[in-house]
DNA sequence: CGGGCACATATGGGATCGCATGGGAATGGA
DNA sequence: TCCATTCCCATGCGATCCCATATGTGCCCG
């Protein structure tokens, strides 16, 4: 297993530490895991956006993609790199997160963990049951295009994968 | 045998295990089996869906197609990996369902694997009766459109492949 | 041709292990 | 010295493993 998948729920404790779910401390170990986890506020959504090293590379190729000095380079630069933070999980598992991280994704007493494959993200448990139900329901308007978009060779694969 | 085929009706037992038919599981070896199976729930039916790592690579294959940070990206990622669990097979060819997959399918003492070729879905055992029926008499159809038509051939490979 | 034996599968229960969680002790910085 | 953070250990629950039983199916041998 190298990717992040599925949903766990885990609770902050009174020091402000929550379990990473063991099968996410297993993805992050097999990608080269350097002590720590990259995490930060999610672009477009009150959540946190999180991963490891190939998280990190990912978002290199990003900027890399994008000329020197340009304002977009300088934004996203900022934007992503800007509110970084490595988090350190100790010996059982656990990360503390820091209070502006907490704040930007409203998170209080439980913590939802979104495997994403690459990264994952964690959501306020109610605020991503709500987030959960509006990508169903647009996905099932998604898949209304590609079926009726017809690349036929995607077609066979959408079929398997969707129903 | 590469693909699954038929359906198995098994039981859940106090501790919310069910058996993998046995044939389904010989599927899975063969398609490079790593441990686990890939299951979540369907986007438009009362029932699970689920397969090996054939299915897993369709999904990534999706997603491959979008943009990374793009909306839609995300919109997918949530829907389809966020559902989805990576249920594992102990050594008696049995499997756990989680509490949010048994709700979505309404599984509660019994389930019913039904082979889709590529992967199978899991249902309700009444559930599927109806749902077959259902199926059933809209083949019928299918095969009246097929047969005014006029391609013969075509008519008997679908007709035998989906139900 | 028939009986019985061997094997595979499904199912149930007990025992064990791992993980999430909570709290106290040690450490370090202001 | 006080507060915050990190380390270490204890515990309870759930998940996983292992073994036992039942039911059936095919095969071999009489």
């Amino acid at each position: 297993m190298d990717r992040f998948v599925s949903t766990f729920t885990n609770k902050i404790d009174s020091k402000g530490r929550v379990s990473v779910p063991a099968s996410f401390r297993a993805v992050l170990e097999r990608d080269g895991y350097a002590g720590g986890l990259y995490c930060y506020p999610s672009l477009d959504a009150q959540a946190l956006d999180a991963g490891g090293e190939r998280l990190a590379k990912k978002i290199d190729g990003l900027l890399a993609g994008l000329p020197d000095y340009s304002d977009e380079r300088d934004e996203l630069s900022v934007a992503l790199y800007g509110d970084v933070q490595v988090l350190s999980i100790d010996g059982d598992g656990r990360i503390v997160l820091p209070e502006s991280l907490r704040e930007h994704a409203n998170l209080a007493t439980a913590v939802t963990f979104v495997g994403l494959g690459d990264k994952f993200q964690m959501w306020e448990p109610k605020a991503f049951e709500e987030r959960r139900r509006e990508a169903r329901s647009k996905v099932q308007v998604t898949r209304k295009l590609f079926a009726a978009g017809g690349r036929s060779s995607d077609d066979d694969g959408n079929e398997g994968a969707r129903e």
